[in-house]
DNA sequence: CTCGTGCTGACAACTCCGTGACACCACGAA
DNA sequence: TTCGTGGTGTCACGGAGTTGTCAGCACGAG
């Protein structure tokens, strides 16, 4: 069975999560700060982390970084308090895998360790440079040429041209490009996202009348083709 | 599609959300008051449950211990006021899944009722390539070749050559596929069930007069055969 | 303050879908 | 066999839903 790490500072939650995980039959490690967790989790290699945000000595946020810039790719699954840095969290700066918002209910988190854990295949990494045609995307330093010269995007476009390009060549839904770039707990009308998607390629078409790699799927959503 | 629960006393918001459920093809059923709404739960079997919290007869939080207590795992979205025991209805306690506080916004409904929806095991996914004859299909990127050259379709056209080929061989009836690929709640007629057909014959047969993949089976329904 | 970014609503243009009409075909009865 | 009935193939029309586009507003950063 898998292995759990828990790190939690709030001891009766702790003591909540590891009964009901234990009972699962999960191995279950448990951390009360910060350093201990990052420890335990360098030191144990966990299948899965739980992970709080809020931690004496050091916070889940940097938890989260240092094992990403590590190269560690251990399933991380965040606690966060509702509505504090829910977006961030999500953001695509920081890698953690899925969250959930206290308070939650038990099952609700079962069932996202259990999907977690089942996802074998993980999700295609989106690039970190992109070229088509005269194009070239730099998604770190967030820099667009086309034929040489320099063009101004916004991070909203950069996100969508991102996510669309990590499907290269499925359709994507306007509700999924939602829920993957604006990020849960956003419900813009799907009518921001043919904005968006008019800009980009108002910037990155030779001729945005006859899109040749942002096409529209009438009635289904948006692919990039390269 | 989905088959959704409404349990809720105001009438105006019950008919708003029917309303609006019903056009994004759910399958609608309602109640309103808590001994109706419980039976229906029990019942009909739903996917996924509205409940409001404040009911007539029987409370959406009794509903919900009683249907948790029965081993009933059904999703549950609970509405409740504002700081109406909000907390609770998430808390280890209560086994609801998530919850909005009233008043909440359709389109924020809409995205987690989704969201839950999406966290189920879909049931077993249909194939996202096909083959036969001189054509393929991707129903990832929603293209098709015949030949070689590419064919224009529409959704409905894939969704039902997509079912058809699910069921590879059977006869599927025109009612099954009205089920199945237009959903729930939405009934047109079995003549345009036919109308798809013959625009799939007519782009991918060889002589679509003499069907050889998509065949009739008279007073029964249509088949694929591969 | 001003500017940039993102979101919404409105409008027009367009695609797709559903329906009805009619001809034709399959099947069973005589 | 022939006929009759009901199912099916096909077409064109009209409505409904989607999308491209633009203008305007809200919000936060500088």
């Amino acid at each position: 069975m898998s292995r759990i790490l828990v790190i939690e500072d709030d001891v009766a939650i702790l003591r909540g999560l590891k009964d009901n995980l234990d009972r699962e039959s999960y191995e279950v490690l448990t951390a009360e700060d910060g350093e201990e967790g990052y420890r335990l989790a360098r030191a144990a290699n966990p299948d899965l982390i739980l992970l709080d945000l809020m931690l004496p000595t050091l916070s889940g946020y940097e938890i989260c970084r240092m094992l990403r810039d590590e190269g560690n790719s251990v399933l991380i699954l965040m606690l966060t308090a509702r509505g504090e840095e829910a977006d961030r969290v999500l953001g695509l700066d920081l890698g953690a895998d899925d969250y959930v918002t206290k308070p939650f209910s038990i099952r609700e988190l079962k069932a996202r360790i259990r999907a977690l854990l089942r996802r074998t295949d993980p999700p295609p990494a989106p690039p970190d440079t992109l070229s088509f045609g005269d194009v070239v995307v730099d998604f770190l330093q967030y820099e667009t040429l086309k034929g040489g010269n320099r063009v101004e995007m916004t991070p909203k476009e950069f996100g969508v041209l991102r996510y669309l390009a990590s499907r290269s060549g499925e359709v994507v839904s306007r509700y999924e490009l939602l829920e993957k770039v604006w990020g849960y707990g956003k419900f813009p009308t799907t009518r921001t996202v043919d904005n968006h998607l008019a800009a980009l390629r108002a910037k990155l078409e030779d001729n945005p009348a006859e899109p040749r790699y942002l096409q529209t799927v009438h009635r289904v959503g948006y692919k990039f083709v390269p």
